[in-house]
RNA sequence: GGUGCCUUGGCCGAGUGGUUAGGCAGAGGUCUGCAAAACCUCCUACAUUGGUUCGAAUCCGAUAGGCACCUCCA
């Protein structure tokens, strides 16, 4: 099926095909490691997730996905320095060498970031590379030297910067944010800068090495300029080396359209000539209780924050898949209940389906149900209306009343359709495996006889002392079932 | 100050000029000693205001409110 995209560079919807005829190359920004992500993080990263899927099973394209990892910023520095509050034992030991706690500190919450978006049914397998920014210092440097000769970086006090009024005379600045240059950073602002630049939009490609920080050697035209990275030329030089220019697709969180973005277009343009991907992919923000998220109002929340409130990370990606990744998500508690009911109820019915003891006269039509919610997902990825096709076929329906040939191609429906969602299980309803104790089971019998009996007084009694105990009790026609209370 | 987005029923969330989105909650019903579950039915909105139109939640203007980016925050 044909795929269409909201692109960024143009506001509409861009057909999305291989610029090289047989695999979509995808470049997705990922975090920086400097602490556990948070849940606005993982709503970026869902995203792609689901875009990378619905190419996949949708559009039935091979892709390459590549999400890189920050490893080198002023926070990561920062907290990583000797004596930093912000280490921990898990760590290690720190040392003397600043590069090496660096690394011992990012490569942990590396670890505890691909152990979370793993909790979120993200598969490490689906990613073609997860390359770190201090794995491509070489071809880094490579890139600024070739920026510097085309004439559009200079040196200024050990840092190198990307000049723009001179871009400006080539190409447009501004490509995904329109840029009012007269009103361009009013007033108080420019005054934080600390840098020596010749203008206030410029910014940094390499910064100069400072006391007690990581550092590479870097020499550029003669002049000694050692240290590290800017942060926006990272991903011009991974997606580069990785996946080649200009690339089909490129997603992040619609904070970074400006200016992180608009810097990687004019980087690669400056040094190769050309720009970087072919449709840009920005998803909205989440806020919590329709707030924006921070520490100071309590509405600051880690996945592992949210396991700890008895949250499955299932329902989080399905209450955040069922919303449209370019509208503001508002993550509520009560929002996160309301799709975990949404989402069993969508289970039950494929359990129904492997209930195959029971047939009836209906034939489903499920190239229809398949065709209607796959070309929603192919229209930008609209999983509120493939949703909507679901639940509306689910309500429509008895399961016991469908015809077994019905069945089972709704089965594969299903199976299909998880591989993009990967929110239920496709499998036999799980036998419970309830270990009730023998006095509970007693218990429950005599509840039962009594309730036979009519004496229904005694049998309530006999029903709130194993409440009581941790089970519930529910009658059915002519038998009753316990289970433990959840 | 500049740029862009948003405002839909108790809550969440579709809608891209003319027909019931959907979910959760709630109400009624079937079932049931009661309860639970399941199933059926119901509730029907579009910030305010002016305009365009035979017709607007949907297009245009204004107003109010909210959000984001311009500050290496996804």
């Amino acid at each position: 099926m044909e795929i269409y995209l909201h692109n960024s560079l143009t506001g509409k919807l861009s057909h999305v095909t291989p610029l090289d005829g047989k695999v979509i190359r995808m470049y997705s920004c990922g975090p920086t490691v400097y602490n556990y992500a948070h849940i606005g993080n993982m709503r970026s990263f869902l995203f792609a997730d689901l875009l990378q899927r619905v190419l996949r099973v949708v559009g039935n394209f091979k892709v390459l996905w590549v999400m890189n990892i920050t490893n080198i910023d002023d926070k990561t520095i920062r907290d990583s320095a000797f004596g930093s509050n912000e280490w921990k034992e898990e760590m290690g030991e720190q040392s003397n060498d600043p590069l090496e706690n660096l690394l011992k500190f990012t490569s942990f919450y590396e670890q505890k970031f691909l152990e979370d978006i793993t909790k979120l049914k993200i598969n490490l397998k689906h990613f073609y590379r997860i390359p770190k920014a201090t794995d491509f210092i070489l071809q880094i440097q490579d890139t600024i030297q070739k920026i510097y000769k085309n004439g559009l970086a200079y040196y200024s006090a050990g840092s190198v910067y990307f000049n723009v009024s001179e871009w400006r005379k080539k190409d447009i600045y501004g490509k995904l944010f329109k840029i009012d240059f007269e009103n361009f950073r009013s007033g108080e602002r420019i005054e934080s800068d600390q840098y020596e630049k010749e203008q206030a939009a410029d910014f940094a490609l390499w910064k100069s090495r400072k006391p007690g920080e990581p550092y590479w050697e870097f020499e550029l035209d003669g002049q000694r300029c050692d240290g590290r990275p800017g942060w926006h030329i990272e991903c011009s030089v991974m997606e580069k080396e990785i996946l080649g220019l200009p690339f089909d697709i490129h997603t992040g969180g619609i904070d970074l359209k400006f200016p992180h973005h608009e810097d990687e277009i004019a980087q690669s343009k400056a040094a190769y000539g050309i720009d970087p991907t072919a449709v840009w992919c920005h998803n909205e923000f989440l806020e919590v209780e329709g707030q924006k998220m921070s520490k100071s109002l309590g509405n600051f929340f880690t996945l592992r924050d949210l396991e700890k409130k008895g949250i499955d990370p299932v329902d989080i990606r399905y209450a955040m898949l069922s919303a449209h990744y370019g509208s503001v998500y508002n993550f509520t508690f009560n929002g996160i209940n309301a799709a975990r009911k949404a989402r069993l109820r969508i289970q039950d019915f494929i359990y129904s389906l492997f209930d195959e003891e029971t047939e009836g006269p209906d034939k489903i039509d499920v190239d229809a149900l398949r065709n209607n919610v796959f070309t929603e997902l192919a229209n930008d990825l609209h999983t509120p209306k493939a949703l909507a096709h679901i639940f509306t076929f689910v309500n429509n329906i008895n399961p016991k009343t469908i015809k077994l040939s019905s069945k089972k191609k709704l089965k594969s429906f299903f199976v299909e359709l998880n591989k993009i969602f990967e929110v239920w299980t496709l499998d036999q309803k799980p036998e419970e495996k309830l270990t009730i104790p023998e006095h509970i089971l007693k218990l429950a019998e005599e509840r039962f006889h009594l309730k036979k009996e009519k004496k229904f007084e005694l049998a309530d009694k006999l029903r709130k002392e194993i409440y009581d105990a941790g089970f519930v009790i529910k009658d059915t026609k002519d038998n009753y079932e316990i289970n433990r209370i959840e």
